[in-house]
DNA sequence: CGGGTACGTACCCACAAGGTTACATTCGCA
DNA sequence: TGCGAATGTAACCTTGTGGGTACGTACCCG
């Protein structure tokens, strides 16, 4: 969890996920389609590697990159303990609404 | 979405969340609880202050802060841009299983 | 077995982050 | 008004992080 969210802090990882969110991509592409030069994208992708959030698997000099969003489950879990807060704001917020309009009548 | 994220990735800072789940809290209560020391908690608070994660509430010389989840809602959000992804795998997953046990039968 | 390709790592530098101490500020109260 | 309490901010230092360049290393192909 403290990984992944760490991975996520950095916008250029995030970006990384997005493109592998539509389709594999080896390290050359990633690079291509970032704004840094290839070893930073290495270490990017190493960081997300350490993360689990990507896998790697060799294809003769490349390596292609996939998506694993089983560890994004970690952050979703986490957000769960605080998604019954919202909500119930959410439906406190519904029932003040109601209560206003029943007033005006 | 950017600076929620940022905000997240400190575990001190997270922890702040935590307490502030619980209930609310003065400053100074936060920075008895965390092991670092209170002008760390108060730029701590300055950044949940400005990613949106919390309210301030003045009371005489006391700052009262509240947990605003409404902001985890934006992170939760672009999760569910990979939810779909996930939720996918599993069933995948379900029905590799499913196959699996017919095909012992 | 060379040569080109695709990566990763080591090293270096600049800057941002996190912590602490010292100081300024605001508020309640005698 | 003067004092103590609670908190935020400024200045400073140390460490971590992100980026680039240079180099090492597998791998295919001729």
């Amino acid at each position: 969890m403290d990984a992944v969210l760490h991975a996520l802090a950095d916008e250029s990882r995030r970006t990384v996920l997005e493109i592998l969110r539509d389709h594999p991509a080896s390290a050359g592409e990633l690079a291509e389609a970032l704004p840094i030069a290839r070893p930073g994208v290495s270490r990017h992708l190493r960081v997300l590697r350490e993360a689990g959030l990507v896998d790697v698997r060799q294809d003769a000099q490349r390596r292609i990159y996939t998506l694993r969003p089983e560890a994004l489950v970690e952050v979703d879990e986490w957000l769960g303990t605080y998604r019954l807060l919202w909500e119930n704001r959410l439906d406190a917020l519904h029932a003040a609404i109601a209560r206003g309009k029943k007033a005006r009548r």
